[in-house]
RNA sequence: GUGAGUGUCGCCUAGCGGUCUAAGGCGCCAGGUUGUGGCCCUGGAGAGCGUGGGUUCAAAUCCCUCCACUCACCCCA
């Protein structure tokens, strides 16, 4: 039993620690970098919405409303929810603060925790992270091939090149009803044995049928009515075009005619990354266009295209893959003293360092100049500094560099030119 | 919601009915002469074996319960 353990971080969460931290450092500035490039902007919206955002552009029939959202009242009576997914508030912020009026389209990323109650698992938990980026305002099928390249370049850029991307177009609200009704007449026929699932998805999410992976169910699948031989002219002019830009930005795409979303604001393109290493949570990537959820938030029809991708699911393909990450910075040197007027001279030139903008630490505690330097070394400090009886009389320190062993006597006013020169 | 697996010091692991007042490695702390790290050596702190119950003369070791965690399904990032 651990009896340091009384409390322990709740299911499906859990602390990003110090070791962690190089992984998560390293995606948020790439993220930060890349999206600068294609002209975002940050937004971070609430933790919490109401209730209702949710329901209303998820969909009711989604498992995430249907039994996957923390959902709460608050001390006031409304019902709140913890954001299980990214883009709706940040719909709700483009309505909220008139966006519409801003140059279009309005490009914005987002870099935040999502909560879902699911049953943890690898690359799985209830609550985390997510980048996403949302371009609202522009129905160009250009905008749909930038986005997608702004994703691929991401992960690229990552070290993740062991990628595929799958793109698909499910139609608009003219064309996809007519669509389903195809779809449910196919699987209305001949189709003997569905799994239970599918067979409640006939009625109530016929799109979903597509990608069930119930093997009973693959081959019935896979011969099914696709949904780009059935898109109005608008929307197969719309996905020609998309593919047409994907090939003169040279992104290596896939056509999966079973690639539907599991978020019913979805229209026309649909895609996802994911890895080609074998594993079961196979999206680290995923977004689409959505076209009428503005509208359906009470704005004006603006059409909109985003992605999010999953930052636990990133950092668990990099260390899969065994992609190198750039350590996070340390302070520069460590300041070792011996006896009280040198701990006091330690102080005091520590914080003069630190007033330089130079990393530098000093040992509290009486510790032996061999603790000290054992400190110094264990925390990879570049360079110690030792101060004793006989530099504090001759206004000297011995420099050491901690990685070649290599130690000098430099007179201590010289201290903070020699570390700014080797920063 | 369903299924499978696991549960011994901070981490990894040994022990599989008595020799366990639980062992080792890593890590941590302190030393290895007088002012110096990494290697090496010595010592120290640190668990009573997830929980409750049962079987037994005897349980970390067998059985059951519960709990937790992990993995997988579903779905998603």
């Amino acid at each position: 039993m651990r009896r340091s353990a009384l409390y322990r971080a709740p299911r499906g969460t859990s602390d990003i620690l110090p070791q962690e931290q190089a992984y998560w450092r390293y995606i948020e500035q790439k993220a930060v970098s890349t999206t600068q490039l294609y002209g975002y902007e940050r937004i971070d919206c609430p933790v919490f919405e109401g209730t209702q955002l949710f329901d209303r552009s998820v969909g009711e029939d989604t498992d995430i409303v249907e039994k996957e959202m923390y959902t709460f009242e608050d001390r006031g009576g409304n019902s709140i929810t913890l954001r299980p997914e990214g883009t709706a508030p940040v719909c709700r912020a483009y309505l909220e603060h008139g966006m519409h009026n801003w140059p279009q389209p309005v490009k914005l990323y987002y870099l935040t925790s999502i909560f879902r109650y699911e049953r943890p698992q690898a690359g799985r938990y209830r609550e985390h992270h997510q980048f996403g980026c949302e371009a609202i305002g522009d129905s160009d099928p250009a905008l749909d091939a930038e986005v997608i390249d702004l994703a691929w370049q991401l992960l690229y850029s990552l070290g993740l090149h062991r990628i595929t991307l799958q793109i698909n177009s499910i139609g608009c609200k003219d064309c996809r009803p007519a669509y389903l009704a195809i779809l449910k007449e196919y699987y209305a026929h001949g189709t003997p044995d569905l799994c239970p699932d599918c067979q409640a998805r006939v009625v109530r999410n016929p799109l979903r049928l597509l990608d069930c992976k119930n093997p009973q169910c693959q081959s019935v699948a896979d011969a099914a009515p696709k949904s780009v031989d059935h898109l109005c002219p608008q929307c197969q002019e719309h996905f020609s075009r998309l593919k047409e830009y994907l090939g003169l930005l040279s992104l290596p795409f896939r056509i999966n005619h079973r690639l539907v979303r599991g978020l019913d604001y979805y229209t026309r393109t649909v895609f996802e990354i994911q890895p080609e290493a074998e594993g079961s949570q196979t999206t680290i990537l995923g977004g689409g266009r959505y076209d009428d959820l503005i509208e359906q938030l009470g704005g004006k029809p603006t059409p909109a295209i985003g992605f999010a991708t999953g930052l636990e699911r990133i950092v668990l393909n990099l260390k899969r893959e065994g992609v190198p990450i750039p350590p996070l910075p340390r302070p520069q040197v460590f300041i070792v003293y011996l006896g009280d007027a040198a701990k006091a001279k330690a102080i005091k030139q520590t914080a003069a360092l630190r007033r330089k903008n130079i990393g530098a630490l000093t040992a509290p505690g009486g510790k032996s100049l061999k603790a000290q330097m054992r400190q110094a070394n264990a925390l990879g400090i570049h360079y110690a500094v030792i101060i004793g009886e006989q530099e504090l009389q001759t206004g000297t320190m011995i420099l050491r560099d901690m990685t070649t062993a290599e130690q000098q006597t430099i007179p201590g006013e010289q201290l903070e030119d020699w570390l700014t020169a080797r920063r």
